[in-house]
DNA sequence: ACCTGAACACCGTTCAAGT
DNA sequence: ACCTGAACACCGTTCAAGT
């Protein structure tokens, strides 16, 4: 058990995560969830210590949620294609959701800048991403090799991340409705 | 006549876009400029108002760099191929340089956070690069209409975006070379 | 023309003190 | 167990003052 999801650690979180996804790592501030959620910024260095902290809780939770929704789509047995549709309507949801970015996505461009503890967990969201699309790749029988596999799922996840960060930029789902259109004409996503 | 390059101006351009390459503009500290270049951070803002004034003529100054590249690319007559090729080194050699991430990428993620005029500046490096690359591709002659050839362009563009953006994560340049190499084999890049 | 010190309201963090 | 006020060294910005 984690909780009650509206404890004040899960509250806090939540405001966090809002701000990393629209404005940064970097952009997240004590005393602006303070002012958000009525309590003082010392009192959320009592839940957690650090900035490192709260990132990496964040970033933690995230990948969690990600594992959680692959696993429904493993359940549901679903084919390579439908799942890719489901996989790309994620970071769709989230240009949709006032224009914001996967929380790994944007914590990968503040990298250097980011502490160890939350660098080891943008890591892991990665690592689980690539290793899931390498599971749906396989699921197409098309006798590559593990390895090549492996790096189309690499280019896949690269190229949506990217997908979300212009389209973002622009401001306009539509550029990234086009890009992933384009991607799979080009057979890059099945 | 821009001034000379050594000029206090230049030397403080220089400073805040390795900075803001490796550690994105939020990390970008006018006091820590200030250390590095013996200056007061005071000073600074004789020569850049404004953070945003900074921001906005480092972005300017990258977009026209690339613009003076890719004319001697256009001068050289090369094929598409090779053209591609040394675009792509481009977004390399930045990673090889200290990990570092295209301007325009880095900032791009912190999109929501930027001053306007740090925007537009941002914006514009994302339409001269599919600008151009449109041209590139063009030249292949594959019969594809107007808007196809932007399509691809920005989804090239979006695709090494993200390669750039994921390598970095992994600090290393090999998963850089990897995904793009994906990318041509599954002709999105030529 | 270019630089500075001092002040302002911000920031994360610490800590002794409250309940 | 959870929260707070006050202090610390940081930040961008402003401005009167120096050369």
């Amino acid at each position: 058990m984690t909780g009650s999801t509206t404890d004040t650690r899960q509250i806090i979180m939540n405001a966090a995560r809002v701000m990393v996804q629209a404005r940064g790592y970097n952009a997240l501030s004590f005393r602006e969830i303070g002012k958000e959620i009525g309590i003082k910024s010392a009192s959320i260095h009592y839940h957690f210590p650090t900035k490192g902290d709260l990132g990496a809780a964040l970033a933690h939770q995230y990948t969690e949620d990600a594992l959680a929704f692959f696993g429904t789509l493993k359940d549901a047995a679903l084919e390579p294609a439908t799942c890719m549709e489901k996989y790309t309507g994620i970071f769709r949801e989230a240009l949709l959701n006032n224009n914001r970015m996967c929380l790994a996505g944007i914590m990968a461009a503040e990298h250097d800048d980011l502490p160890p503890e939350v660098r080891v967990e943008v890591d892991r969201f990665t690592d689980e991403n690539v290793r899931w699309l390498t599971e749906v790749l396989a699921g197409k029988k098309t006798g590559l090799s593990d390895e090549q596999l492996r790096s189309q799922a690499l280019a896949i996840f690269s190229a949506i991340e990217g997908a979300q960060l212009v389209a973002r930029g622009r401001g306009d789902v539509a550029v990234f409705d086009q890009t992933i259109a384009t991607y799979r004409s080009m057979s890059l996503i099945p």
